[in-house]
DNA sequence: CGCTATTTGTGCGTATGTATC
DNA sequence: GGATACATACGCACAAATAGC
């Protein structure tokens, strides 16, 4: 039986494949930090060529939802398809600045471990330890805070604790300075929210009312997730903004 | 028989290709906007299978230095890539191929003429005329749309309107495809609002639920704002995201 | 320690489809 | 229609990394 759907819109083999892959990660058949099956026993499956395999492996792999390694296998990092119909690209530098710009007032830390569902808010393994960062944005003078922000820091660098509590420079950063240890990526998501009851409450809004809610997931060279901030802006007080250098697709 | 190159360095014979080419493209050797060599002279030229040179030039596409077309050829899109951090590969939107998996539907164009408040929007001056188009855009055979969009397009290109109701093609290409201009650079804002009564309505979602604006300005190299699309997604059918990477190696 | 089986990475040859001119 | 150029897809082979014995 073929797949209607490849057959209707004349889809190329690795997209239908790539598609089925990423349906079956998302229902969780294949679990984060599970090995998919192997490039041969998918072509086998599929009855397509290895080739045509990894065509659509590799577009799973652009996604940032799996891993690979020779000798090892496919492994699924993240179940979330992170981003839906919109590509881009951006500079990283408006990312940066605006942190300068902003002060942020935390509390101290608390500790936490990722069950199953804080885990897939971080993309990492369940039972991992974090360091959890909570706290408040104000740009200038402003008595209306920004923006509500959680930052969570991979456990191994719970030694900078103090620094992060008392510096002004953006977290990644410090890690980078007090640490062997390099970005090799971030990945950002951006989305609209209505504000939870409790958040709302922070920042001097209604329960419900529009909000900005844009996520980063910090990547070091060997593929871990060694820090994550999560922020929410109240709709009014700030909008994303970004020049682009133009690119394919999109109109 | 190896590549001595590729021994040496002990590197990829795609990765020998893809540095020799970027080193072409930023010496000037390839101009921007000029089309390098194709697949299969390269392959001659380097002595490598038509399947190597494609993964080189596959590096510079990830990088954003190019760009390709069936039937036509590779064309250098920059010299390099600007930031420190660049666009990832591909994205979900490759994957799903957004061109043509999301219809938009679009009613015939109305001619306004941009009052005040509407020339704020569009970065233009009060006066100017624009055709603007009011659509839908849908996902495969779902009921629900996705968004709801308009886009203003100058009126010096109103020639093209009918064939930008037939074409699925982004429109921003449409132009560039028929007319002499190039688009420089694209500013785009993001930001959280309360979807209004008429276009929650559209929309199938209840007036004041959150919703992702986003707004994008075409700009083109004389610094002229040629086309404006903007976009109300519902929040819970839509985020963008984009991944940034600063490893810009070819390997 | 080396050996082997497994799995992904690299590379080639070939053929056909599709978009463009 | 024909020619050109990229896109998709099959096949094969060997290299490099890894895991287990």
């Amino acid at each position: 039986m073929k797949n209607a759907a490849a057959l209707g819109r004349r889809q190329p083999h690795y997209v239908v494949l790539a598609e089925s892959l990423l349906r079956d990660i998302e229902s969780g058949r294949y679990p984060v930090s599970s090995l998919l099956p192997t490039e041969k026993e998918l072509a086998r499956q599929f009855g397509m060529s290895r080739h045509t395999v990894r065509e659509a492996v590799r577009r799973l792999q652009d996604l940032g939802l799996i891993s690979r390694q020779p000798g090892v296998g496919t492994r699924v990092k993240a179940k979330t398809a992170a981003s839906r119909y919109v590509q881009s690209s951006a500079s990283i530098s408006d990312l940066l600045q605006y942190a300068k710009e902003v002060r942020l007032h935390v509390g101290a830390p608390t500790e936490v471990t990722a069950d199953e569902k804080l885990a897939a808010r971080l993309q990492c393994k369940p039972g991992q330890r974090w360091l959890k960062y909570v706290g408040l944005r104000h740009a200038g003078d402003d008595a209306a805070p920004i923006c509500y922000t959680e930052v969570y820091v991979s456990y191994e660098f719970a030694s900078i604790r103090d620094v992060i509590s008392r510096s002004r420079t953006a977290v990644y950063a410090l890690i980078e300075k007090h640490f062997d240890v390099q970005f090799r990526e971030v990945r950002q998501q951006i989305a609209a929210v209505g504000i939870p009851a409790k958040t709302g409450k922070l920042l001097g809004v209604k329960r419900g009312s529009p909000g900005l809610a844009i996520t980063r997931h910090y990547v070091s060279s060997d593929d871990r997730v060694l820090e994550v901030a999560f922020s929410i802006y109240p709709a009014e007080r700030f909008s994303y903004s970004m020049r682009l250098r133009l690119d394919t697709s999109l109109e």
